[in-house]
DNA sequence: GCAATCGTCAACCGAATGGTTGAATAAGCA
DNA sequence: TGCTTATTCAACCATTCGGTTGACGATTGC
């Protein structure tokens, strides 16, 4: 019953997980190459990825005999969004936020710009 | 040598922690007020406060014999800014939520229990 | 077929986390 | 003074976390 924040702010609190995001911004990567720069087994690494998996923000696909790995930014979205809500402070605006935060998530109101 | 990121999206990654965030935005809270509507002890209560306190999340002063708590927004800064960095999502659709508000404001407004 | 590569799994370890209780400290009030 | 309220501290407990190692299944290439 852990939401789905819980799993993204905790994926974001390792340093090696967000390394590893910010590597996968450049391309995807191989497991193996995901963990090549860093001083532990692949193992770790392995898990490090499966929770980033868990919480949505990569996913990975198997082809041939290597996995690869991609970055999902629209995970981030949740977590972003519930941040902003103490970027602007109004206070008397909190409950029309979570509202518009309802509605803002749970589809594609208004395209941004220009469509998709 | 945990960076202030690690502990401020672990903070995060809890739902006491942020809805204790939450509360704090509408107003400054006494300790014992921040822990009345949750189901667990005092204590456990001021230790969280004190995961949100050296992430800079809040800051605490004693004034006579009661301790209140503030939210100190600013901190979010940082990881907001970090997060940007993958943004393919704007910094929330301000332009949306301000339409939002035009729409919402001028009908009626329930306020909804608080909480994550 | 056989060996090398890719990645995960299982078991284990120490440390951190989130909670509990009960005692201790500190400040205000009768 | 002594009682009550506000908050933390200390010890403890179960669970999770981040890491290790070694064995394993799957895939590829010689």
């Amino acid at each position: 019953m852990t939401g789905k924040l819980d799993q993204v702010f905790a994926a974001l609190a390792d340093p090696t997980r967000r390394a590893i995001l910010s590597m996968l911004l450049e391309d995807d990567m191989a497991v193996t190459d995901v963990a090549h720069p860093f001083e532990m087994s692949l193992a770790a690494i392995s898990k490090h990825l499966g929770v980033l998996t868990s919480a949505g923000l990569i996913s990975q696909e198997k082809r041939g005999r290597v996995k690869w790995c991609k970055l999902e930014p629209d995970a981030l979205r949740g977590a972003s969004v519930w941040m902003q809500g103490f970027g602007q402070f109004e206070p008397v605006n909190l409950d029309a936020f979570e509202r518009f935060l309802a509605v803002e998530l749970s589809g594609p109101v208004m395209p941004p710009e220009a469509g998709e």
